[in-house]
DNA sequence: GAAAGCGATGCAATTTTTGCACTGCCGGCC
DNA sequence: GGCCGGCAGTGCAAAAATTGCATCGCTTTC
């Protein structure tokens, strides 16, 4: 889009926090950035950036028009995708922004479904944690986000959400495989293998053992999934995770995902079961792309896990 | 804006139905222009325009694209103002649509006690009729529309709403000055000058008058109220009015507001009172000076019309 | 059937953008 | 405390783009 060209560039300085690393990223040289930069300003009739002996950094009217020309590129994207779809091709892009919970089953799932019926759309997949998410969002870096945690920001928008009970990861001959549902009590004196601070799951956990006033006896911490499955072949722990990211093929719960490892519901009562949030930026027309990817994902969910999905 | 030009010219283009007169009207060749459009169009992927013999018209694409096009210059406008604002300079533009009523006292004492306060603020007025002022709104080239009409456009937001009772205007020493209000029976046998058809206040009076099965004299018919007013001078007759065209210098209703000429109320219950609509594009982000303007005229309206202000 | 209006195109002139070499500036480091 | 490195800004020439002119092929109109 070459009409859009200096407004990219401005875009990329932002980012970059320098002239000459934006220009090195955009290869051009410094010098033709910079009188692009300078002479935007001069349209604006105001500095967008401050000049400081390291580099630039945006100003408040730099702030602002950053923020329009971020919203004027997804707009660009929604009205392609637009156009494309009026012409039969259904062309499109999807940028989502998750947490490893999803990334790992369901959304592998959903967007093989989704491109079955239209190959023609690709898709862009970030992992990342609640905050950064929904900051992604906001800088129009992604167009969905689908977080297990807290929704801080107001100007998300919930599209849809699950109720998802953690669940404690076992091999499959522990002790603890034979119940229903795993007390947290019951995992005193047990190697435990904790997600990332930052992350939903944990936090739940935290909070549970903190009220139950259980001090667990973390031997590692990981936000890795395939790790931790690794992990559990080497040295019996536990490990745990919500539905969604262990899922079986066909989507929904499956209580062992793994010849050697099953999974078993932590109680309610000790840890209540916490909430996947799939939304984007409130206020926002999605490219048909996204809004039907969105579309299709939330009516899969409703079939595989029915009455845990809201709004 | 030199980053835009490509945009605007497209918009021109459209607007004109024609790259030639277009080209005119930008004071650049044709060829240019032309040129510039299959960039464009080879960027998107897909024409924009199809080529008739006469000139060119929007395609379902173009349709999209130059709405998407409009939609970015308002954007630009609106990031512009904010820019000025947080500067304090408190620059701004600010584009009304509106009908004769508004036009005549309440805009013009609104706009210079808002330019009092702000005087870089500049103003667009354009005088139309309700469909005009929505597709105004539609088309991102008015900011706010004062109708007194129904809205139909479901795209348009209501900001305000005033209730206006139409008045009959008539020579200070004319029989009915002694009434109260006005009744539609009383008309017969006037002489009366009636407001063009498509406006609000004769499709209310139309309206009254086929329920009473009343059927006035009609000598003229105008969209004029200076033509009215002074044709009254020369030849006793009867015209209709709504408050907020005759209102008092300081604002309010006035009941004489020419020496020769006083108006009274039409009874309500001939004529029931229509609605003023003061409205904005829905879902559209205002200018700072636009949505500040809207503030002022509505605080405004609610101390000079109390009771009859809603939403 | 000629004339007038339209969009498209080849080619040369012009304007704009870019890259190179260089300046001045500031902070960190030896 | 002076030197070094990284930074944004600038003069000038080369490169690239945009523009204007002349012209084509087409359709409608008179």
């Amino acid at each position: 889009m070459r009409f859009m060209t200096s407004l990219r560039f401005i875009d990329v300085v932002a980012r970059e926090g320098s002239i000459r690393k934006a220009a090195d990223k955009l290869a051009i040289t410094s010098t033709a950035l910079n009188r692009r930069i300078l002479q935007i300003e001069e349209e604006i009739g105001q500095p967008l950036f401050e000049r400081l002996p390291g580099g630039v950094r945006l100003n408040t009217a730099g702030e602002i028009f950053v923020q329009h020309i971020r919203s004027q590129f997804a707009d660009l994207a929604r009205v392609q995708s637009q156009i494309s779809d009026l012409s039969g091709i259904r062309r499109g892009h999807v940028r989502i922004a998750s947490g490893a919970d999803a990334l790992r089953r369901f959304l592998p799932r959903s967007i093989a479904k989704y491109r079955a019926e239209h190959p023609a759309v690709s898709f862009d997949l970030s992992r990342c944690y609640g905050d950064d998410a929904e900051a992604r969002l906001f800088s129009l870096d992604a167009d969905l986000a689908l977080i297990f945690a807290p929704i801080r920001a107001a100007h998300v928008h919930v599209a849809a959400t699950l109720r998802q009970q953690i669940h404690c990861v076992m091999p499959a001959g522990h002790r603890l495989a034979a119940r229903e549902t795993v007390r947290l009590r019951d995992l005193t004196g047990e190697k435990l293998v904790l997600p990332a601070p930052h992350s939903g799951v944990r936090q739940l956990l935290d909070t549970g053992m903190l009220r139950r006033n259980i001090e667990p006896e973390t031997i590692l911490e990981s936000d890795s999934f395939e790790f931790m499955q690794n992990f559990l072949h080497f040295e019996p722990a536990l490990f745990f995770q919500i539905p969604i990211a262990i899922e079986s093929e066909t989507g929904g719960v499956s209580e062992s995902f793994d010849d050697q490892l099953v999974a078993r519901p932590v109680d309610p009562a000790d840890v209540p079961p916490g909430t996947l949030h799939i939304c984007h930026l409130k206020g926002r027309v999605l490219p048909v792309a996204a809004a039907k990817f969105l579309d299709d994902i939330i009516t899969s969910l409703r079939t595989a896990y029915r009455d845990d999905v809201g709004q």
